[in-house]
DNA sequence: GATATTTATCGCAATATTACGATATAAATA
DNA sequence: TATTTATATCGTAATATTGCGATAAATATC
């Protein structure tokens, strides 16, 4: 196989995973921390920085605009990238309900 | 290619991106959501719950347990799966340190 | 207009993931 | 002891991901 069953699953589920997924690799990872700290949007300057190709890495950010963790903006000859403000604070959101309700069932755990 | 070159970035970086990866899955997002309302631990539970075989829940299970996600004790023929408390205050540690620093920075976006 | 610069995409190869049936293992029960 | 129950693992197949070089496309600069 290697597809994953996603007409199994609720849509809530395969929303919340994509989005995981899209984090699920160092080299995305690093994408989203040097935007955090650089903010002002790079591009081709990633390929001085991380050690992967350009076509790789152009990949890569693709995987992230697609999954909505950041946004691309045409600027000349180049495209300004920077993270969708409002990404951590979903992810946050989602996770403080996985927390509230395993807090809320006193059951005990094994 | 298919493997990814975890030897080019941070220790952080690639911890980081492990947990992400073992809940970018619908069938594991469906897993923890139902250890979350059942608490007291299942196994072979899910098998009728999930629309996957027993083989591939089972994989499931050994993914999120080596991401420290589960936890799994042994009780006669069954083993006991629960969540382990820490790992959503861990994950929203994570990712408020990333907003913060992302809203630390002044700089304009494009 | 020719040439650089930047990005995206295509084609390909290597490896990983997903999924399943079959089977092994281990403990409980008849 | 034989059987049931529960889980893990092996082997295999299909598909996905990762990565790169080559190339295309679009704008800027000479």
């Amino acid at each position: 196989m290697g597809a994953s069953k996603s007409a199994g699953f609720t849509e809530e589920q395969n929303d919340i995973s994509q989005v995981f997924k899209a984090l699920g690799h160092p080299a995305r990872i690093a994408i989203i921390q040097h935007l955090m700290n650089i903010k002002s949007c790079i591009c081709n300057d990633l390929v001085g920085i991380l050690p992967l190709s350009q076509a790789t890495i152009s990949q890569h950010l693709r995987e992230l605009k697609e999954a909505q963790i950041i946004k691309g903006t045409i600027d000349g000859t180049s495209v300004c990238y920077c993270l969708n403000s409002n990404v951590f604070e979903t992810m946050i959101n989602t996770l403080h309900e996985f927390k509230e309700l395993d807090q809320k069932n006193t059951k005990e755990c094994c």
